[in-house]
RNA sequence: GGAGAGGUGACAGAGUGGUCGAAUGUGCGUGAUUGGAAAUCACGUGUAGCCGCAAGGCUACCGGGGGUUCGAAUCCCCCCCUCUCCGCCA
C-alpha cells in the first residue's frame, strides 16, 4: 500500500508510477473516492463530538430530572443519524481501501523503462553457457530419471506437480538446502524454521489475499493456507510490531516447502522440475532502515549470487523494467541460471525491494531514535534459492559422458560422494 | 476434545453504565539536589486518522467482531488467544 499523503499531495507521482509499470489503474476515480472517504469521516466525527459533548452535560445531571429526560430525546434522534451515516461511512470505507489496494509501489529511479521480458536489463552473465555440455538432454530425458524422481507415481498419490524424490534424488535435494541454509547463515542471515500454514490476516498482509486467493492452497474448516513462500511466516513475524532502532538491518533465512497452484500456467514450462505445485526453498528476507534498503538490496542479491557461483552454474543476472516488476516492488532483480538441456535460462531468484509497501500493509516499525517516533521499515526478500529448478540445471549441466552427474566440489561433503548415479 | 479462569498502556495492575485515553506503581525522558552517584523531589512520557497555512482542534483505539443504550473498558452474543485441570496423542 502506498502513502496515502503521498497519493494526495503528488498523484502524479503515482501516476508517472503506474505509466512505467504499463498498469491500467483510474487515478481520478481514486482520487475521488479518498475525497469522499474523507468528507464522510469529518461528518461522522462532528456528530460523535456533539454527542461526547451531550454526553458530559448529561453525567452532570440528575438522573430522572426533566433537563436530563429532555436531552436523551433530543440525542436520540442525534444517535440515530450518526448509525445512518456511520453506515455509508463503512461503505465508503471499504471502498477507498480497495482503492487504495489497487495502487502500485512506485518504481525506483534506477528501473529501466520497458514493457515486456525482453525489456529486462541484462546486468551480468557469469560463466559460458556455449561451453556447457553441448549434447545435453533435457532433465526428464536423461535415461532413469524416473528412478530418482518419480512424477508418475505422485501424480498418482497427490496430483500433477507433486513429484517424489528417492534414493540420491532425495539426498541431493536434501544436500542442496543444507548447503543453502549453511551459506546464507554464515552470509549474517539467522535461519529461522517458521509455520508453512498462515492465517488469512497473515496471507492479506503480504499482499497473497484477497487477489491471489485461487493461487493458495487452502485448509477446511480452519482457512489457513498453505505458503507459497517462506517470505509470508517470514514477514509477519514483526506484523504490528516497533523495532528497535538499533536491531537493523534484521536478516533472515528459512527453508520451507512452497505450495503454489499455479493456476492457468500451461506450455512447455511446465515439463519436468520447470514448475511443480511443492518444491522446497529457502529464502532471505531483510528488515531494514530506509536510508539503506539500496545497499541491502545489492548485498542480497551478490548472497544469492554466491550460492549459484559455488556449484559452478552459469547464470546472468537481469534488471527487471518497470512492465515486467511486479506490483509490489520498486526495484528487482532475478537470477537466472543455465540449463544446458533446454537450452534456456531458469528463474531460480528474485531479488526484490519492496520499500515500505509491505510495512504498511504489515505495519511493520521501527522507532527512530532522534525523532522518538515510530517509521515503517524496508523489506527485502529474494530466494537463495529455489531447489528443484537449480536440481534441473545441475542434471543437465553435469551429465557426464557415462550417465552420471558430478556433483559441484562445495556440495559434495553434503552429498556424501563425487557422482549421482540414475542407475 | 471436556471443565474452569483470564485477556486493560513498555511492564505490573485498578477500574462493573456517564466528566475514563483510562487511577496507582515500575520503567523511560528532562530538570532540581550531589564533588560524582544512589536515594529523593518536580514535570513529562501511547498509537493512528481527519480538519486547519499555522497555532491548534476533533475522532478512534481497554484481544477481534456484532448487539443493547441517549451514553459501553464496564451489560449481552459469537470468535480468537493465554493459563490451570482432565482426556487423547507425535
Amino acid at each position: 500500500m502506498l502513502d496515502p499523503k503521498l497519493l494526495r499531495e503528488s498523484p502524479d507521482l503515482v501516476r508517472a508510477a503506474i505509466a512505467k509499470k504499463h498498469l491500467a489503474v483510474d487515478l481520478d476515480a481514486v482520487l475521488a473516492v479518498d475525497l469522499a472517504w474523507r468528507s464522510a469521516l469529518t461528518e461522522v466525527e462532528g456528530l460523535r463530538s456533539k454527542q461526547k459533548a451531550a454526553n458530559n452535560e448529561m453525567a452532570a445531571l440528575k438522573k430522572g430530572s426533566p433537563e436530563f429526560i429532555a436531552k436523551v430525546q433530543e440525542m436520540k434522534a442525534v444517535s440515530t443519524e450518526i448509525k445512518v451515516r456511520e453506515e455509508t461511512l463503512k461503505q465508503t470505507e471499504e471502498k477507498w481501501h480497495a482503492a487504495m489496494l489497487s495502487l502500485p509501489n512506485l518504481p525506483h529511479a534506477t528501473v529501466p523503462e520497458g514493457r515486456t521480458p525482453e525489456q529486462n536489463g541484462v546486468q551480468a552473465t557469469h560463466g559460458d553457457p556455449a561451453a556447457v555440455s553441448p549434447q545435453a538432454v533435457p532433465h526428464w530425458e536423461i535415461p532413469g530419471f524416473d528412478r530418482l524422481i518419480d512424477f508418475p507415481r505422485g501424480a498418482k498419490v497427490t496430483g500433477a506437480g507433486f513429484p517424489f524424490f528417492i534414493g540420491d534424488g532425495a539426498k541431493l535435494v536434501r544436500a542442496l538446502l543444507q548447503f543453502f541454509l549453511d551459506e546464507n547463515v554464515k552470509a549474517g542471515y539467522t535461519e529461522v524454521s517458521p509455520p508453512i500454514f498462515v492465517n488469512a490476516a497473515s496471507a492479506t498482509a503480504t499482499g497473497q489475499l484477497p487477489d491471489k486467493e485461487g493461487q493458495m492452497y487452502e485448509t477446511t474448516p480452519d482457512r489457513l493456507f498453505a505458503v507459497p513462500t517462506a517470505e509470508v511466516p517470514l514477514t509477519n513475524f514483526f506484523r504490528d510490531e516497533i523495532l528497535d532502532e538499533s536491531t537493523l538491518p534484521v536478516c533472515r533465512c528459512a527453508y520451507t516447502p512452497c505450495f503454489r497452484r499455479e493456476a492457468g500456467s500451461y506450455g512447455k514450462d511446465v515439463r519436468g522440475l520447470n514448475r511443480v505445485h511443492q518444491f522446497d526453498k529457502v529464502e532471505l528476507l531483510k528488515w531494514v532502515h530506509p536510508a539503506t534498503s539500496y545497499d541491502e538490496l545489492e548485498k542480497l542479491r551478490a548472497d544469492a549470487e554466491r550460492l549459484l557461483q559455488k556449484l559452478g552454474l552459469p547464470y546472468r543476472v537481469l534488471l527487471m523494467c518497470g512492465g515486467d516488476l511486479g506490483f509490489a516492488q520498486s526495484k528487482k532483480y532475478d537470477l537466472e541460471v543455465w540449463a544446458a538441456g533446454q537450452k534456456r535460462w531458469l528463474e531460480v531468484s528474485s531479488c526484490s525491494n519492496f520499500e515500505s509497501f509491505q510495512a504498511r500493509r504489515a505495519q511493520i516499525r521501527f522507532r527512530n531514535r532522534a525523532t522518538g517516533k515510530p517509521e515503517l521499515v524496508h523489506t527485502l526478500n529474494g530466494s537463495g534459492l529455489a531447489v528443484p529448478r537449480v536440481l534441473a540445471a545441475l542434471l543437465e549441466n553435469n551429465l557426464q559422458a557415462d550417465g552420471r552427474v558430478k556433483i559441484p566440489t562445495a556440495l559434495v561433503p553434503y552429498f556424501g560422494k563425487e557422482y549421482l548415479s540414475f542407475q
